[in-house]
RNA sequence: GGUCCCAUCGACUAAUGGUUAGGUCACCACCCUUUCAAGGUGGCAGUACGGGUUCGAAUCCCGUUGGGAUCACCA
């Protein structure tokens, strides 16, 4: 039997970090087996819609890299994606429940459920429907069920969970899991709006959709017996269940908003690499061997495996993040960065040529771990206004590094290459000659032409920075510090 | 609180009964050097605790403690 994998979240918001790494895990599962990994829309709760939400998700998942075989915007054999666009599959799914005396409908309201609940609290037992004392059709009887329904009162189909029992399956990362059935809530299926929960969605999609293996969050977990009882209730066979270990804060809870962003978008917007991140994330509660850190996609892939799933959850650790995205920086090659580095330079209004940028790039990422960071670092490289740090200017300017300035213009002036091997041999020959260690005329030298006491070699940086810059950057400081009066 | 899940350096993890418990991030030191990085070398640091099983336990079993998730007409 061929793996069908799905990710399945709810149009409720921006897609989620650890929702990106759910997906990422059911891709990598799905590919690695050479099966199909779907994208479902699970909007069944109008209340919670989010314009734009879905796009979002979609849009995120192909930056990062995944492309779906059947989705929404896609379609595909299992049609429509949609969970909005199929209620009417699982009010007849609901129904049949219902004819076999595996659900049942109740009448109760939201009022009546809170006083319920509050009557359990108080009595210290735990919450949980009572189908022998509230308003279900047990309660009722035929007869006022029949009267209730003629006269369209609200009601919801709840599913009939056995009084006594076990209920067990066999997760693929937690092993065997048992659960009492009466410690079991009788789920709702249906809501008297129409729409089905949750529950009666995702199992009968991913029935419909023939899904082999269904992968989500640990979250899942406490109401995995519900959707087992509603397999056999419909005499189904079962997906193979996977829980992924939660993603957590520094502290230890489920990770959220509390500390920080978690946004996969923006992750984006930071300036991460996708690559970057999918690496990172992948190896947050799965790791193949431990002995090397960088992987591609096709690596991922090929590498990947449901038992080697950890089963705590991992701290999301921002700062190994950026080691890795440095790492990429530092890695990929120039030329593909260039799109990247062009759209950068132009939303800071800086238009330079490919060749130039190329130049830039090389010359910078050494010391940066976001593209993003080459306008501000690099200041130097794109204005004739960039800021000199007073602090580097008092510690290295004085009158000995004025001779020496003064004394090396002309020889720069004169120089026929300014390569940096070249300006090596220039600057270090006049440094031998007169006995002057290189560092009193590197130091003047960098805070005259990048303003800074941070940046790549000078050499280099001149080079890239072309000699008629230098020299002209060299004489109008001289220029300015020679007349103070 | 009920139910369920989990437990190796500060963090991510490797070691599926036999290792001086390994790697990566972070941190510290040193080297390199033209500043800052990067890179190189080294260091700090861990099997939560208590019982078993076994010749031998991070690994299997039980308990304790700790943490987390979940208990909606949300997903």
């Amino acid at each position: 039997m061929s793996v069908r994998g799905r990710f399945a979240p709810s149009p409720t918001g921006f897609l989620h970090i650890g929702g990106l790494r759910t997906a990422l895990y059911n891709y990598l599962f799905a590919k690695h087996h050479g099966g199909a990994c779907i994208l479902r829309i699970e909007d069944t709760d109008q209340t919670r819609f989010v314009e734009g939400a879905e796009e979002n998700i979609v849009d995120i998942c192909r930056w990062a890299g995944m492309e779906f075989d059947e989705s929404p915007e896609k379609g595909g054999p299992f049609g429509p994606y949609r969970q909005s666009e199929r209620t009417e599959l699982y009010r007849n799914y609901a129904n049949e429940l219902l004819q076999k005396g595996m659900a049942y409908r109740a009448f109760d309201t939201s009022e009546e459920l809170d006083a319920m609940r509050e009557r359990q609290k108080n009595a210290g037992i735990a919450a949980k429907y009572d189908r022998t004392v509230m308003r279900s059709e047990y309660t009722l009887g035929p007869d006022e069920t029949t009267r209730l329904l003629d006269s369209g009162a609200d009601y919801c189909i709840r599913l009939k969970v056995p009084v006594s029992g076990d209920i067990r399956f066999n997760d693929i990362v937690r092993g065997e899991v048992i659960v009492n059935a009466r410690d079991v809530d009788d789920q709702i299926l249906l809501k008297s709006d129409g729409f089905p929960t949750y529950h009666l969605a995702n199992v009968v999609d991913d029935h419909l959709m023939q899904i082999s293996h269904v992968i989500r969050g640990e979250e899942w977990l406490p109401s995995t017996p519900k959707h087992v009882l509603l397999y056999q209730a419909f005499n189904w066979e079962m997906p193979r269940f996977a829980h992924l270990p939660l993603l957590l804060n520094p502290d230890k809870s489920k990770m959220s908003k509390r500390f920080g962003d978690v946004f996969a978008k923006s992750f984006r917007e930071k300036g991460f690499f996708p690559d970057a991140l999918v690496n990172f994330v992948a190896l947050l509660g799965w790791n193949p061997t431990a002995d090397r850190e960088i992987f591609t996609m096709t690596e991922l892939i090929e590498y990947f495996s449901l038992e080697k799933v950890n089963k705590a959850g991992a701290v999301f650790d921002t700062k190994k993040l950026e080691w890795m995205n440095a790492q990429y920086l530092r890695a990929s090659d120039a030329q593909t960065l260039l799109p990247s580095l062009q759209r950068i330079l132009c939303d800071h209004s800086i238009e330079i040529s490919d060749e130039r940028a190329k130049n830039i790039l090389i010359l910078l990422r050494e010391r940066i771990t976001f593209l993003n960071e080459i306008p501000s670092f690099g200041a130097y490289m794109f204005s004739e206004s960039y800021e000199i740090d007073e602090e580097y200017k008092a510690k290295h300017w004085n009158e000995e590094a004025s001779s020496i300035i003064h004394a090396l213009l002309p020889i720069l002036k004169q120089a026929e290459s300014f390569e940096h091997v070249q300006l090596n041999e220039t600057i270090g020959g006049y440094s031998k000659e007169h006995g002057i260690a290189s560092k009193f005329i590197i130091h003047p030298l960098r805070m005259i032409l990048t303003g800074k006491q941070v940046g790549a070699g000078l050499y280099e940086t001149m080079e890239v920075l072309g000699k008629d810059t230098c020299i002209n950057r060299i004489e109008r400081f001289l220029k300015e510090q020679g007349n103070p009066s």
